[in-house]
DNA sequence: GCTTGACTGTCCACAGTAGACGGTGCATGC
DNA sequence: GCATGCACCGTCTACTGTGGACAGTCAAGC
């Protein structure tokens, strides 16, 4: 069990029903996309690995080689104490960071303008998460978890941006808002 | 060229002479482990085909089969265009996110127990930095971009306990400051 | 001198990433 | 009714990232 196997088997049991490959790839996009990549050819890696160990079954068969699958009780139990007892350490790679790490060897305009770049993308991802958040908070239970995550996303930006006015001033970027 | 070639190319020429594989393992944790994670396997793996591609040469063998490396002419050009012109994106995984977004199926004594495990940890990690900073500011000449960095860190772990304490109530860990 | 431990580079297995590929259903327009 | 285009299904491959085992070698301390 690993981690993207973990979140499989939650989308698949908080579902309620039975999902394809390409069904589960767009729904964690959607879920846990923002702290949590994954890809077609792991999804259907590991689905393979736990329809083998038993803790998914084949579901019926749909159009175009559809091969959906649905949860089974052992994969229930095995995500549940899997999340709360198994947890990797995070893993977190900024590419920004090596640029400014280094920035004493670069072209120092050439920095500024990535700065700029990544600070606009971070801008603009917060916007989005402030209006994921609205969409959230109207639904009928106010989906708190999934706000949470949301809240994370925009306490992260909003220390991101703050971050990047404290740069030296030959390479930080314009601050507009 | 990748990010990590990319790294070591960037130790090598701001450490002015060779270093081995096993060096550079170290060096690498030291400047750069905060945001950019590489091992040892890597380090050999890439550190072979920068000797391959011209942009690293062998220099004088040391013991213990020591075989230390010293970047080239066409090696610094090299990482400084990549480090502007090619950088890839962020790649961020929070298990613990993985675990809030589920929270709904889990047991919510276990998740508020790991909660405040992971807490902690953010929580030494400030300390880290900010005693690092400290360190930082009495160099010469007071270390601008690597203070950058530390900065970056110092206000993402100041953004993740404010996020702790924003958690639903049956599962916020304790704010001990 | 000898042991211990840290260090050298090598190797392997698996997980994560990126993208090409052929086949198939479905909607669209004729 | 039928042809076309497209989105989608699952497969596959190559490379990068991760974790740990391994054998040989030097140095420090007893």
């Amino acid at each position: 069990m690993n981690a993207t196997q973990a979140s499989l088997l939650a989308l698949l049991d908080g579902c309620g029903g039975e999902l394809t490959g390409g069904e589960l790839v767009r729904l964690a996009e959607l879920r846990i996309g923002q702290f949590w990549s994954l890809t077609r050819s792991q999804v259907y890696r590991e689905l393979a690995a736990l329809e083998r160990d038993g803790l998914v079954e084949p579901g019926v068969p749909g159009p175009r080689e559809a091969r959906p699958v649905r949860i089974t009780g052992p994969g229930r139990d095995r995500y549940r104490t899997w999340l709360t007892e198994q947890l990797p350490s995070d893993s977190i790679r900024i590419p920004v960071l090596l640029a400014v790490s280094f920035g004493a060897s670069l072209d120092q305009a050439a920095l500024r303008e990535l700065l700029t770049a990544s600070r606009q993308e971070h801008r603009r991802r917060l916007h989005d998460y402030e209006a994921l958040d609205a969409d959230l908070a109207r639904a009928p239970d106010g989906e708190p978890w999934a706000r949470a995550t949301v809240s994370f996303g925009m306490h992260y930006e909003r220390a991101v941006l703050a971050w990047f006015d404290t740069l030296p001033a030959q390479v930080r970027p314009p601050a507009p808002g």
